[in-house]
DNA sequence: TGAGAATACGAGCGATTACTCGCATTGTCG
DNA sequence: CGACAATGCGAGTAATCGCTCGTATTCTCA
């Protein structure tokens, strides 16, 4: 989880050994990485930057991570870990045979909550055009959240073949990245909720199209 | 609409006379910014390059354009033009009465040949965190998109407040802006194609919901 | 307690980038 | 042709940024 600080070869790494103190600025970094990514971006925020958030030198930034990319995929890595809880959960509702719109809350409701809850989030998550350093930290990530929604999608549409689960997989996450700016951004309480909601009409009627059994793809 | 070079500041540009070499320059450094940009984003896009790849000089860039934003907003102008000759076009198809399907193909259609045949578009509109520079460049451009697509709705949804249209308006774009990557990005024809379809079925699905009066926006 | 490791600092290095400037060339127009 | 403006060049400048390094301090543990 935290950082692979000094060098990502894997042969003969030593691993150093971590001080509690050490531990907890791992932690005020990470945290402090996030406001600012959430704040200024990826590309705009400064490594400087993040280390004077966190309150210390630029040079022990480097104790903990070897460079900016790193630091985007431990927070990348932070952030799967947080999802993750919200995995069984997820799971559980899904086996309910509820309707289509309980079951879609379930799962975006606390997602909306998530990103609010952590604006670095869509720094990291909620871009089209990345730089290839931050794609590669994090696609691992994005892999395994790809893979989970198309466990949910597998459930709503069982007896798809593999590929179809997960093209709509895909489609439902880029509706949510799409929409997320606008729930963040949103001027008020009043106007994040509306927002959400239409998320919420926007990913409900696709699938609904979906599970209605349209044979064939795409438009009539 | 053809670079706002030198000052920015409206009183006293005295506006040089170019020559024909001059809009021929022009011309060449906006084709060479449009495919640094589509290539490598806008940010990771240098100004030397945008010169080197028109096969000038970095000096000759800046007797053009006073800077890098400045670019960015010249070409978003550029695009803006292309884009309104289509909105003819489209009024004529929304006035006769089709069906949804047909409208939204009539609208999506040629806008994805427009993302694909102009790669550098989707660098400048289709990001969700833009640098506050280019966002000012594109500011004007993204208003006047917002307000042709708020016509069109509003043609589908008479008698709905402005309000509503007008989040309807912004919420289809915003689904537009978040699946052209699929489709710009896709790996074949075929997929393309198919991702393509997806977008216009989400497009569909969304309106149809939106169209069938739905009293209370967002969920049940 | 003492030795070695981990943590901490922050000035500054090397590389990059947006942009400039002095000067040469080409076009315009009387 | 001659004067002036527009175009063109490209090495250079100032600023920024990711990251380093020498050194000082704090912690661990035998």
């Amino acid at each position: 989880m935290g950082g692979t600080a000094e060098a990502a070869g894997g042969a003969g790494a030593p691993a150093r050994r971590r001080q509690a103190r050490g531990q907890k600025r791992i932690e005020e970094i990470l945290r402090a990485a996030a406001e600012v990514f959430g704040e200024q971006g990826y590309d705009a925020t400064t490594t400087n930057a993040i280390a004077a958030r966190a309150g210390i030198s630029p040079g022990s930034l480097y104790q903990f991570f070897a460079n900016k990319d790193d630091v985007a995929r431990a927070l990348a890595e932070r952030y799967a870990a947080r999802l993750a809880t919200l995995r069984a959960e997820l799971d559980t509702v899904a086996r309910d045979g509820r309707d289509l719109d309980e079951l879609v809350a379930a799962v975006l409701d606390p997602l909306v909550a998530f990103n609010l809850a952590h604006p670095g989030f869509k720094a990291l998550f909620a871009r089209t055009d990345m730089p290839a350093g931050l794609r590669e930290a994090v696609a691992p990530v994005h892999a395994a959240i790809h893979g989970r929604v198309a466990e949910l999608v597998g459930q709503l549409l069982p007896g798809r073949p593999a590929d179809e689960v997960a093209r709509v997989a895909t489609v439902s996450i880029q509706l949510v990245r799409g929409m997320i700016p606008l729930i963040t951004g949103a001027a008020g309480e009043r106007e994040r909720e509306v927002m959400t909601g239409e998320l919420h009409v926007v990913v409900v009627s696709y699938l609904r199209r979906q599970t209605a059994g349209a044979g064939e793809p795409g438009r009539a």
